[in-house]
DNA sequence: CTGCTTAACTAAACCGGTCTAGCTCTGGCA
DNA sequence: TGCCAGAGCTAGACCGGTTTAGTTAAGCAG
């Protein structure tokens, strides 16, 4: 005989199917004394739920959807990405809810598939990321009307919970510290234009700037790739009045970074500090290691799934939450322009 | 209305829901004709499968599996699994089929979610990591009667497709390289031992040194963290007769060590020469960039993803394959030992 | 024209759960 | 004693597909 059926549960213990659908989920319509008989028969005959079969009563498929739009050769690359979905995992697992992970090349396919998986109960929530300016995916998510958290940016539009760390405010930070220690011509390696906290950071910056007296910072976009990060360093180093200071919106930058500045001889942290906006393990191994803001991004990816299994649980509306702002660490790629190591 | 169902379309083209179904899954018991029409009407009606219904049923549940027992924290350093996700998605994605995702402490606590998600019938399949050398796993999936795809080495032991690279071989081109220009002491900094390739690597080793007339290499096994590598690479430099070329067996140790080399004021690679064992964005663009066995991951995957789809669509036993040898990608981290910078 | 085969299709069972309507007790109270 | 409320439980519909058994009509040989 195949796996036991909830019907070979009723049958052994000499109830019907409904009395032992109420045993197991824990809900009133059973005697204590009865629930305690089907569950000792279920555990001995080993039984586990069929998913399906619960998805298809319309019940929770104890898995959330996570749909990632971006080429999937560049995923394995960031590992903001794989930290985030560590965390996730910790969480997630610690409740037995599966993660349903998908890469997809744009939005509109990333659409296409919050559509099927909702309409597939195949999962019982979504985690959003990469947030966009004005971003088409949010009235998606409303329609569909299942649970959301969104990565990136308070805001309104859109009934999901929103988890955000302040981008402006740790620009800000960065630039104070710079402009402490003496630094006037600050660039900035941003990441996609669309992205609405690479927007948050660039106009941080002009601000910042702006504020201290410091010369108009230039922020160049790039599409987060180590390429396009060396490639526009390059650009930079080799024009005439180069900064003293960039800040690059990511670590696999900020280290492709550090690699042409080393190529062309101009020597970090003595001519040229860099700073990264992104903390990993990356950032402390390379030499000199970078000064960088340290957001824990697995502890982010902990309170999203957290806060997302609250909402499954159907725990009120639940409010948009702040992250500590990311600190800045300061390790040996920055010092004052034209100075000594 | 919410979402069409098979019935709505069965009463759109005045047919059965049996009629619909053959026509939808393209098996005979419908003309032509009307399997055309049933076809445009669904097109009309944009309908979509509900894979609980068709899981339910017996039939496929469009997901496979993958549960890495590694600790949450860890899995987003390594790019190697990143890179290998990146590869599993864009194969998978293209066939619509979902990757159930899960990371856990311990091999016992991922054999428990191997026999969850198969009665749940939430997997096709499962996609095997981290090959241990009397592999506990492999029987109970043998057991559970999914196919699946393991990656690592070749052998006996359970019916699962095993898909591998020549560890040995691969190990053999990076002693001969660093023998032909000079080296004598060879360090390894191994992983995992009781991973089957940390074996493979360490007995290729020694196996080549013996047969080069090398001095006898000192494989330390590692956890193949960051730490792990600085802390080992430090007692290794620190110690007389210290190694020439230390052969890591992750990038993310290479690098670490790297920069420790640099920290304690050994240059690299005038003093010390260092290959990885894995090649990614990281091995590029430290400074120097780093001589490394360039084993494409992301093709990997794909390679797996594909495999694990031909087996789920019943294509007979399918048998092992072999990857290509990684070749060795010599970039400025090696150099005859004593040698210029 | 009869008898037989086969293609095309329908009706209904089935997968394994959830959930609602309703039945049967028991106890309390007027 | 009669009535009602509520606890405890059962029967069966239901979710949306797949699959099997059965029906109908057409085609063809004899």
């Amino acid at each position: 005989m195949g796996r036991p059926t909830i019907a070979d549960i009723a049958r052994q213990a000499g109830v019907s199917k409904g009395a032992v659908s109420f045993a197991l989920n824990g809900r009133p319509g059973v005697s204590e004394a009865t629930r305690d008989r089907i569950l000792r028969v279920a555990e001995e005959m080993n039984w586990r739920p069929h998913s399906a079969a619960r998805a298809l009563g319309g019940a929770r498929s104890d898995a959330v959807g996570l749909v990632i739009a971006r080429p999937a050769r560049t995923i394995g690359v960031e590992p903001f990405f794989s930290q985030l979905l560590s965390g996730l995992q910790a969480v997630l697992s610690a409740s037995s809810v599966a993660l349903h992970l998908m890469v997809v090349e744009d939005t509109a396919a990333e659409m296409e598939v919050y559509r099927r998986w909702a309409s597939e109960h195949r999962v019982d929530g979504f985690i959003v990321v990469d947030l966009q300016v004005k971003d088409p995916r949010l009235p998606v998510l409303d329609e569909l009307g299942l649970p959301a958290v969104v990565l990136g940016g308070p805001g309104k539009g859109g009934n999901q919970l929103r988890i955000w760390a302040d981008d402006r405010e740790a620009m800000l930070s960065i630039v104070d510290y710079l402009a402490a220690i003496g630094h006037r011509r600050i660039a900035h390696l941003a990441g996609l234009p669309h992205f609405q906290h690479t927007q948050r950071r660039i106009r941080a910056l002009r601000d910042a700037s702006r504020r201290l007296g410091l010369e108009e910072a230039l922020s160049v976009p790039t599409d987060f790739s180590d390429a396009e990060g060396a490639a526009a360093t390059r650009t930079l180093l080799s024009r005439p009045g180069r900064p003293t200071a960039i800040v690059y919106d990511s670590d696999v930058m900020a280290v492709a970074g550090l690699g042409v500045a080393g190529e062309m001889g101009v020597s970090v942290p003595g001519e040229l500090s860099i700073v990264s906006f992104d903390d990993s393990v990356l950032a402390r191994i390379v030499h000199p290691p970078l000064t960088a803001l340290s957001r824990d991004t697995f502890a982010l990816g902990e309170q999203v799934a957290r806060s997302l299994l609250e909402a499954l649980d159907g725990a009120g509306p639940g409010r948009d939450l702040q992250m500590p702002t990311p600190r800045l660490t300061v390790r040996e790629s920055t010092s004052p322009p034209g100075g000594g190591s």
